[in-house]
DNA sequence: ATGAAAGCGCTAACAT
DNA sequence: ATGTTAGCGCTTTCAT
């Protein structure tokens, strides 16, 4: 392996005088400069970043916490996290908790010891365990869609309220008064709030005299057709329903249709998520759309910031959700 | 930050002691190897994998290249990488493309940099320069479904001659006889050998005077839906259609559908990656499965054993395709 | 305008 | 059974 000791012996310089023409931190007269270059080219040097990390204290590296790659939530917001990296020279570690907290602890930990500049979290499976490992490391991190507001630190969060609301309204002015929610996993924390918001924006309209339900979905597939084919066999079948995320609503929908239910005509429906499969079902799907690209960027760019000033003020950003409407939802039939 | 010296001292013993207890290198008396776990836990010492690797040579670190992680092919296969590389006690770099040999070059260097220990690369975008790049560092690496098998590296590939050989057996059994393939774009080696395997399979049935024709795709749905349209436009229309792949397949479906084509009763369908969508559009797709998260575990461990010992024979790994036949096929109607 | 030397935290050959 | 010491490749203070 070629080192500052091969370059400065070729170029007949010192090492010192290598570090500084690498890095560009003090003058150097030009005819040196050039040498040091061509003794570098000649060698083929290759900087050791390693090196530089444990001398500096910089690793120029973060680390994605995230639950499963395969979830559609999580692909767009990657690549958001990942291009903004790199476009300021760093690299990310990519780490799956598999929905397991005590893997999220080990992967934090081992991005820790490897030094990471900072750990973006975005695993929603953020419990108090984690966090208390966060802070007592005293490691850069913002915390992604996690649910306690009332936290001081770096986060970032949908405001699925705006959405939710739109996706209401909308209905309402379809002339839908029955309307039931299919929700998510109990122990997911994003779920209760979106169950939440639903309730909140449903009660604000206490005049229109709105019929509601919750039900219970898994935010997946087969979680919302198998609800979908209970509300079949019970009979007990609204005008329109809103689901805690597209995968549940894309369930919902064919059982809905294999009980002979025509989407939107006999039932309207609306997702929430907006990933790329609502425009390829049929009817495409009314949904609420979640900016995953523009959070990972800005998770990305916030934890930037917190990097560079460590004294920086706790930041917040919140991101507005808002209503897609396509193809499955319309006029309820009842009026 | 607490380091070997800090908990010598507070356990009596020297450096190395501390050092050969950690990572139990020799013998070292139980009490006073319990002195320094004591010192350890009181410190609340944190390991540098920094150091270690500087000093080791080894970083416990790979690099994964794909070409981009919104692509559907992809999520499954680093799932498979990264569980693989976590249960080894590795770590993963994550690097997009973007569809860019330029971006990957920089990528792969920027890996070489953080003395990454191999690299896994997948971004089916893999032409000389990079290989270049590769062999010219000797660092150690795996391509995955890269398609030159005369080259003398770890390599891992997707036998799709299998898979289309079984959709062309099941079309013919079905009475089939015009059958058209829908490719991918001009630029991807993988889709160009599809399109070979596809055209050998065909001429191996020459007896039965098969029509076929080549049409072109890009491997996104719009790509399918157009070129499908084009047909309806000329009027030329199979009576079964494999694809490149699912989206394209897909997209060939929407168009198909939306001309008042009947799905499989006009026209049969065979999409090929079995991506999670097949299962969700309707009628659901026949198509050619790619075990895509297992060829992604396999790669990592195939990269480990590389790393484990530099002098192993070159290693080949090809997974078998397989068809899965679903509702998009059917008898065809001309008999 | 350049160099010498100490140090980042860890490993490992060599002593004792 | 444990310690001394010289690196790993780089940065950075202090000299000159």
């Amino acid at each position: 392996m070629v080192n500052y000791n091969d370059i400065a012996k070729l170029a007949n310089v010192s090492p010192t005088t290598v570090s500084h023409v690498i890095n560009e931190t003090r003058f150097v007269m030009p005819e040196t400069k050039e040498r040091v270059y061509k003794a570098m080219r000649e060698l083929k040097y290759q900087p050791n970043l390693l090196a530089r990390s444990l001398a500096t204290g910089k690793t120029q590296t973060v680390g994605l916490v995230i639950s499963d790659i395969r979830n559609p939530f999580y692909p767009e917001l990657v690549q958001g996290v990942e291009e903004m990296a790199v476009k300021n020279d760093y690299n990310v570690f990519l780490c799956n908790t598999d929905y397991d907290i005590e893997k999220g602890v080990k992967s934090i930990s081992a991005l820790i010891k490897r030094k990471i500049d900072g750990i973006i979290v975005a695993s929603s499976q953020v419990d108090s365990s984690i966090l208390k490992q966060l802070t007592d490391t005293d490691v850069n991190f913002v915390l992604v869609d996690w649910c306690k507001r009332n936290i001081k630190v770096d986060s970032l969060y949908f405001d699925y309220k705006v959405g939710i609301a739109e996706a209401v309204s909308h209905l309402i002015s379809l002339g839908h008064r029955d309307i039931y929610f299919i929700g998510g996993p109990k122990n997911l924390k994003t779920a209760e709030i979106r169950i939440r918001n639903f309730i909140d924006t449903i009660e604000s309209y206490k005049d229109l005299n709105l019929n509601y339900k919750i039900l219970e979905g898994n935010h997946k597939i087969d979680g919302g057709y198998e609800t979908a084919i209970e509300m079949l066999k019970n009979k007990d079948l609204p005008t329109a329903v809103i689901c805690s995320n597209d995968l549940t609503a894309i369930g919902a929908m064919k059982a809905f249709q294999s009980g002979g239910i025509k989407i939107p005509d006999d039932i309207s429906i609306i997702g929430l998520d907006n990933i790329a499969l609502t425009e390829i079902v049929s009817p495409e799907l009314t949904t609420i759309e979640l900016e995953r690209y523009e959070i990972g960027k800005t998770a990305m760019e916030m934890l930037l910031n917190r990097i560079k000033d460590e004294k920086l003020p706790r930041q917040i950003c919140t991101f507005k959700t808002k209503l897609i409407v396509r193809e499955s939802t319309a006029e309820s039939k009842k009026n």
